[in-house]
RNA sequence: GGAGAGGUACUCAAGCGGCCAACGAGGUCGCGCUGUAAACGCGAUGUCUUCGGACUACGAAGGUUCGAAUCCUUCCCUCUCCA
């Protein structure tokens, strides 16, 4: 095992807080493997990068030695994370919840070691606590304290709804973390009042408090809001490998470097030595490894030189058909193809050049084409489409 | 309960009887440059069009007027202050 300095060093990187540091060394320096728990609820159905940065910390725990403890929240999804809510959040029902669950696994095991991680659901003990265990656990925070926390304070000052199983929330969290003995616990940076109140649960039960260490939240590829689905600008971790390879190459280089040191433990020191465009690929390459293969990487990577640095048309183009006969205006087929989603979009993009017939760029407005064969529309930069008549 | 302010395109935001499909900014898209980066330049950004125009749009419904996003009435919603 590595120092212990060492693997503090390790483990702050990229890190928004670390509470504290010299808790952790105290508990580094015991010289045994930590308990290191993240709980993941799983409340949707498609994961994007953002939530593999704390994945990605885990992974650092377990290289060094360390047992990571992956906690499906099944019992709390079921009653909703208040965090960042503005509003009461609905809730789910098992049956989303447990199909999403299985989804979280697949991928968190193409970041983590299968075989050296602790897998545990917290409706193995949540759902089986009476009416004592829970008025016990009540019992040990007040009202003051949660009020506390910032979307409670301003949902309680505006007079809306906070219900009383959102106050439950965060107890039951802490008491995962007692039943799960940890000392330390990872989470978002929103996670941080959930994790706080985790440390006082602890202490209310007679153990040492965990030490919590929260991440930022990954910035979206607008490079302003986080990562989120609702923003649209994610990349979601079963998209197509060209997606991905495409989304992170048209990153900005700064963002480029967020993305490095959340998700990846790349030396960021010698990366910039080398060309930006280098390290992106890299980048690229790397994370369609790790979602899919090191050959889709390869041949994701190939594709992209292909036809964006050599301008060379894609090798695999998407085929349509479309039954139609005779002469057909170009922009007709523009929209029924749906590559554009209206005809005056359609004369739009023909006026500025934007739009290419069999690899020529198409000039006249009125262009007609007959209704044989395959032919080849390219609108924009990136997208292709084989139309093929019937 | 009382007193005000406001609801305009993806977002912010001008306009307050005709010159308004609606200034401007952001976003987005196209072209150029390039590393599908940034920055920058040019252009576009309701629908349909025989390219002359036509139609639909400024919270909703009515009304006044030759003519309304702009005036009036009712309704719905949001915000601020007082109780």
């Amino acid at each position: 095992m590595k120092s212990v300095n060492e693997q503090i060093e390790v483990l702050s990187r990229g890190a928004a807080e670390l509470i504290s540091p010299q808790e952790l060394t105290a508990k580094l320096k015991k010289g045994k493997p930590l308990r290191v728990k993240a709980g993941f609820d799983p409340t949707i159905a498609d994961l994007h990068l953002g939530h593999t940065v704390v994945m990605q910390k885990l992974k650092q725990f377990q290289d060094l030695g360390h047992q990571v403890i992956f906690l499906i929240g099944d019992y709390t999804a079921l009653v909703g994370d208040p965090s960042g809510q503005i509003k009461t959040r609905p809730t789910l029902t098992k049956k989303e919840v447990e199909q999403n669950a299985k989804t979280y696994l697949s991928q968190a095991f193409k970041i983590l070691d299968k075989k050296k991680i602790e897998v545990r659901r917290n409706s193995e003990w949540l759902g089986k606590m009476k009416q004592d265990d829970t008025v016990a656990l009540a019992a040990k925070y007040n009202v003051a304290r949660m009020l506390e926390r910032d979307d409670f304070k301003k949902r309680h000052g505006e007079g809306s709804q906070i219900t009383i199983l959102e106050f439950l929330y965060p107890l039951m969290q802490g008491y995962d973390s007692v039943v799960l003995k940890a000392d330390v616990e990872l989470g978002g940076n929103d996670q941080k009042f959930n994790l706080a109140v985790a440390r006082d649960i602890q202490r209310a039960y007679g153990q040492e408090p965990e030490v919590i260490l929260t991440l930022p939240l990954l910035v979206g590829t607008d490079g302003q809001k986080k990562m989120s689905k609702s923003y649209g600008n994610y990349i979601g971790i079963t998209e197509s490998p060209k997606e991905i390879f495409g989304k992170i190459l048209s990153l900005t280089d700064e963002l480029m470097w967020h993305y490095y040191e959340l998700l990846t433990q790349e030396n960021l020191g010698e990366l910039k030595k080398i060309h930006p465009k280098e390290a992106k690929v890299k980048l690229a390459k790397e994370l369609v490894t790790r979602f899919y293969s090191e050959k889709e990487a390869a041949k994701a990577a190939e594709e992209f030189e292909k036809v964006f640095a050599k301008k060379e048309k894609p090798s695999d183009i998407e085929e349509k058909i479309l039954k139609k006969k005779g002469e057909i205006p170009l922009v007709e087929i523009l929209v029924e193809s749906g590559l554009t989603t209206s005809k005056s979009e359609a004369r739009r993009l023909i006026q500025q050049g934007g739009v290419k017939l069999d690899e020529t760029r198409v000039e006249d407005l009125d262009k007609k084409i007959e209704a044989t064969g395959v032919r080849l529309l390219q609108v924009g930069k990136r997208k292709f489409l084989k139309v093929k008549f019937n």
